[in-house]
DNA sequence: CCATTCTCTGAACTCTCGTTCATTTTTCAA
DNA sequence: TTGAAAAATGAACGAGAGTTCAGAGAATGG
């Protein structure tokens, strides 16, 4: 009755679901983004949202519910869009930098979620012990493994030097984190794009000179 | 009558006073690098220091003054060793090898503090508005700034590439960052200090091979 | 040994949310 | 138009946790 059964059609009702669903998404990220999860309230979510405290659980069962859907989605989006260009990419050296791209288009057009996003890298309180958080934390352990894999192949294939494949992937993501977290920080001083060529640099050649 | 005016001697009382006082503060970090602030309830910490919840209130004046007192004096800890460490070096690189070092000595001693020094670094807005905060957030600031101080000199120096100092300084910590995330993941596995030479190779020479 | 002061205690208080649900409003097919 | 189903509402509820405080217990000094 609610699945348009089978085929791929929903109907305007499920369309105007998700618009909702997604308006308080939306919502509740820019609120997550700027005093975390322990400090923004259900209440404030619904009137960011515009709609009423009660109704948030006609969409999310629980507030930790709907933090780690948002969490959950949109990793799943960074992920793909990462896989999808790495593997269109030949060479380590031209899939890394296929990542380094993927994440600089999604962040310059998700900054809230930057913030977010470490957090959870960092562990940053870790508040929530139930199963949906297991997904999440699964979801970015695969995002790292992948990495792992660029770095594996690239060391194999003498384009990287012969380091722990798990501790280049982590320098990587400390580094990338820096360049994001200036950016962040620094307001619209300058885009995160033209810092690419620096990002790779050091990465690749270090900060030593000659 | 509690301060021993004027000369730098303390009273047994004094002493007795501060003992429990470290004894608290062992207890809430411990607490709160395993849960979080969050997570971490005032008895539960008035349970692990051996007090009633009533005591811990005659040394702290609310729970989010343990934490800040707690973050502050620990950064400050480091922060000490680390200046003095690399005010005895020569040049740029030996300076920076001695922030290397002494993060290293301090965390290898100190695993717990770890993860609460993360969570802070790359998140200041959080719960806490009041005058703690902001001094602990100064801290941290001057720590870095006299990474960014190192990075000047050594680029005028010659000694780093003519990237922004900022830059240099946060993606170092951003390196170093990594490995001590392994590190404390891995449990027992190897040491930290084995790890240096290849955290300095990184972030001097970068990942690429040849 | 007593009296006073300091310290500890933990039950009670209070306040803040997350969550629920009876009621109202809206939707939409017949 | 109408009435039943779906959605929205927001006041009320309850659990959890930070904080307080009146009384108990130690420590100290005369």
């Amino acid at each position: 009755m609610n699945e348009s059964s089978e085929n791929g059609k929903i109907s305007r009702k499920e369309r105007e679901f998700l618009m909702r669903r997604n308006e308080i998404m939306a919502a509740a990220m820019r609120l997550f983004a700027g005093k975390g999860f322990h400090n923004t309230t259900m209440s404030e979510i619904a009137k960011e949202a515009e709609f009423s405290t009660g109704s948030l659980y006609n969409f999310f069962k629980s507030k930790e519910a709907l933090y780690l859907t948002l969490l959950r989605e949109e990793i799943e989006k960074i992920e793909a869009d990462v896989r999808v260009r790495k593997d269109q990419a030949k060479g380590p050296a031209e899939k890394l930098e296929a990542v380094v791209d993927s994440l600089i288009d999604y962040f310059e057009a998700n900054r809230d979620f930057f913030k977010i996003f470490s957090m959870h890298q960092d562990h940053f309180e870790w508040p929530m012990k139930g199963e949906l958080a297991q997904v999440v934390r699964a979801k970015y352990l695969s995002f790292i493994a992948e990495l792992v894999e660029v770095f594996k192949q690239g060391i194999a294939q003498g384009a990287f030097k012969a380091h722990e494949p798990e501790e280049l992937a982590l320098c990587f993501m400390g580094v990338m984190n820096s360049f994001l977290f200036l950016w962040i920080e620094t307001e619209p001083k300058g885009t995160l794009r033209e810092k690419k060529p620096v990002i790779l640099d050091i990465f690749y050649r270090g900060s030593a000179k000659g």
